[in-house]
DNA sequence: TTGTGTGGTTGCATCATAAAACCAAATGGC
DNA sequence: GCCATTTGGTTTTATGATGCAACCACACAA
């Protein structure tokens, strides 16, 4: 890419989301952090991806607010990477991704895991939208509004 | 990139759907087919991006069965682009994803819109994951199985 | 101090991306 | 029917992100 469009400063917030997410590698970076895996080594060896490019991921992942650095652990002097609550506020994000998946994919058998209540053992419930009062919304059921402007927290 | 890595073989349901959605553009391009665009000049305009790169996007998601081409719609002998149901299922993803921006954005004073339910003007609630039984469930309160092998459809 | 494993960074070739120019068909004025 | 304009793309070209492999630095062990 020429300049890899930054929508960085773009008001719309799917895209100033897709800014930090919008790449290969991040959501399945942040997949396998919320599974567990914290050490370079670890997401290297289980996503399979270039070094450098792991490097660069981390990195922005962790400008973005989405990972820290952690000193230590488990006494090696190395570092690792945990989810910050930003990082591990994606995983809805996540889940609605497997569900589309789960639905719509064109070779479903191939789809290895499913996502189960632990408790049960029983799939979770598609994602649904519903407005405050609880309603269900479908996408017509919405609109977008402009945001109110936020008075300021002092003299405001 | 040398070869973008496709995840389409990949058993992991978000590495599949990344496979159709996870570049810059596509996610952009189906938001604005929610708002109801439907031409090709109408996303150049409205997303400002290069149109080789459209048109290459709404090939792909063609391929990918996200849109479908129709032949007219207004008399006009163009082409439109328009969702097909599996393109419509993407709807919770960029909920999520807007939704995500608006709870974690650094400066979210930058965010100009807000999802609203149609009938009341007000904030559509957060997504949430429940179980089959409607208990609220945190990304602790699940965990990943196999999935089950699906029987054939005939003679299994 | 040599060796090994972890955690990266540095070349280098390649391919996707982006901007702009170009092109073809459809439309519109007359 | 003829020419200009709009719409809907494709081609051209420069860039830079990506991926692989090699290399490097540090910690730890003997």
């Amino acid at each position: 890419m020429v300049k890899r469009t930054s929508f960085e400063g773009d008001s719309c917030p799917i895209a100033r989301s897709l800014d930090a997410l919008g790449d290969w590698w991040s959501l399945l970076i942040i997949r396998e952090a919320l599974f567990g895996l914290r050490r370079f080594g670890e997401f290297q060896g289980k996503l399979g991806m270039a070094k450098n490019i792991l490097s660069a991921r981390l990195r922005a992942l962790v400008d973005h607010g989405i990972l820290e650095t952690a000193p230590a652990s488990d006494g090696s002097a190395y570092q690792e990477y945990v989810l910050t609550p930003k990082g591990r506020g994606t995983f809805p994000i996540l889940v609605a991704l497997r569900q589309w998946s789960e639905e719509f994919d064109d070779t479903p058998e191939e789809i290895a895991t499913i996502l189960v209540d632990r408790e049960k053992g029983r799939p979770v419930k598609k994602l649904e939208m519903r407005a405050e009062d609880g309603r269900l919304l479908s996408p017509a059921d919405t609109t977008l509004k402009p945001r109110p402007a936020r008075r300021r927290r002092s003299a405001g």
